[in-house]
DNA sequence: ATAACTCCTTACAATTTTGTAAGTTTTGGC
DNA sequence: GCCAAAACTTACAAAATTGTAAGGAGTTAT
């Protein structure tokens, strides 16, 4: 998958380490997980299917890498109950939680700008 | 480059369109953006060979490009002085100054579980 | 016996991002 | 004339991310 000895992964960590916001993008960048994220923060549990139905457009393959990687970043649980049909949850760690505020200020700054780029625009 | 037929290309619109947070993702999302953006947050103004030689690691190529961007989406303006050699210097808009607070918050997250986790592993 | 249900996996392909190396431009100093 | 300087461009290549399509496991409903 990845390349240990790529410029790339080399750039990659380099930034991770020594830059605040660099390690908190890396934890949050791409294009679903802010979402899930937030999906998950408004529900307080989801399951795979209703996050799923959720982010419109999303793929059963990315839904589940997304998670896995999440959740080995340790910002969400993964619940499974023994049951047939299986059933998981995902719910938001302490850690996850912690991202609130931040969150929250992330989504109301785009929102704040979406909104003056339209006005803008016509 | 960017083929707007593509899935790719229409997720990423969908998410940018009804989010604010991938909204705000994608504009300083990626591997260099928030590094310069906050680079230039700490000084003021800055030429282009002071944010190469400061984000160690950057290609002039991933610089002109990530600053281009920036610029097009009215983060930071681009001043030239026509001078020989050259001279341009990059300062943040006034929407790249609204996202000081956010930038910081980002910041500081990150640092703190940076720390969190460093300290976890040992 | 077959289908259905949910939550994934797998193999593969397309797309996008990132990186490398080498120019280009303009003018002034040697 | 030749080189240097700064800020890019260009052509190309590698790597990473994202998407498509299909399958699988295990029980219960038909």
């Amino acid at each position: 998958m990845r390349k240990k000895n790529s410029t790339n992964w080399i750039n990659e960590k380099k930034i991770t380490a020594n830059c605040g916001m660099g390690y908190t993008l890396n934890l949050i960048g791409g294009r679903w997980k802010a979402g899930i994220l937030w999906a998950i923060v408004e529900k307080g549990t989801l399951r795979f299917s209703e996050i799923r139905d959720q982010l419109s457009g999303i793929s059963e393959r990315m839904l589940a890498k997304q998670l896995d990687e999440l959740e080995e970043d340790e910002l969400i649980n993964r619940i499974v109950y023994p049951e047939v049909p299986p059933r998981v949850e995902y719910e938001l760690t302490k850690l996850g939680v912690s991202m609130r505020p931040m969150l929250q200020q992330m989504s109301e700054w785009g929102e704040m700008h979406q909104k003056q780029t339209e006005e803008a625009a016509q």
